[in-house]
DNA sequence: GGCCTCATACTAATTAATTAGTACGATCCG
DNA sequence: CGGATCGTACTAATTAATTAGTATGAGGCC
């Protein structure tokens, strides 16, 4: 058995975001939070989070009236994943190119690249 | 009309690297590198690049006996599209979050890092 | 009690990705 | 010539993602 994935699709993405943002959320919670930003259907909300928590990316637990789900794993940690996946398929493991292109492709603004510079010097004296 | 996706997806992504590193191939010249990675049916391949044809990242032409292949955009500036959709989607656009993710998870060995940091002060300077 | 609202479960339609089989024409080789 | 090989087109099966409709039941409100 493969391990189950951990990388989310981008609409399982923008759910999981509002969850963890929100923190414990219902159905119908993330379904009007969503709504803000685009038309979905709230039974559309509610199969992608019974998908996510079979994915085991949301537990839940019967509240007083609708069940309340919750993240089970941190936001840092299934990002690093996916960042972690990406950089594996895309670069085949090495994470230098990708801040390669970062660099190159003027993604990063001049603060942000003194930032990082401060970043990595920390790092070294660790 | 929705811009034709310029994001691949992870098989498609691994045909495509092997056409870039060969220059124009035979679906036979792609079919055989994949095959030193995984068993894979030939034309399984050939329907993959009859995909990567359709959506524009490879032209066909024909050549002594079997159609030639050749990309239509240079890799640099595909796999530049596929970060820039990651780190919209993962990190709402900003590329900073994903630099220090990779930091942080010490994704970058000793050099890496002072690789990069040449990076930075050769782009600070420009 | 009966209806309205809300939540859930079940069903389902559509689309894309992935994988590969089959049929058929061209060509090459003995 | 006649089969073996190669290439292509067409077909198709499976799986996952995405979206949403329908049925049904529980609780409240009039």
């Amino acid at each position: 058995m493969r391990p189950v994935t951990t990388t989310l699709t981008e609409q399982e993405l923008e759910i999981m975001k509002i969850v963890w943002e929100r923190g414990d959320s219902t159905v119908r919670d993330v379904y009007e939070t969503l709504l803000e930003k685009r038309k979905v259907a709230y039974t559309t909300v509610m199969t992608m989070m019974k998908i996510l928590e079979q994915k085991g990316h949301l537990k839940r637990a019967g509240g007083e009236k609708a069940y309340i789900y919750t993240p089970t794993k941190p936001k840092q940690q299934v990002i690093g994943n996916m960042v972690k996946d990406f950089i594996e398929r895309v670069f085949n493991g090495s994470a230098e190119p990708l801040v390669m292109h970062l660099v190159e492709a003027e993604h990063l603004s001049e603060t942000e690249c003194k930032e990082i510079e401060k970043l990595l010097r920390a790092r070294r004296k660790s």
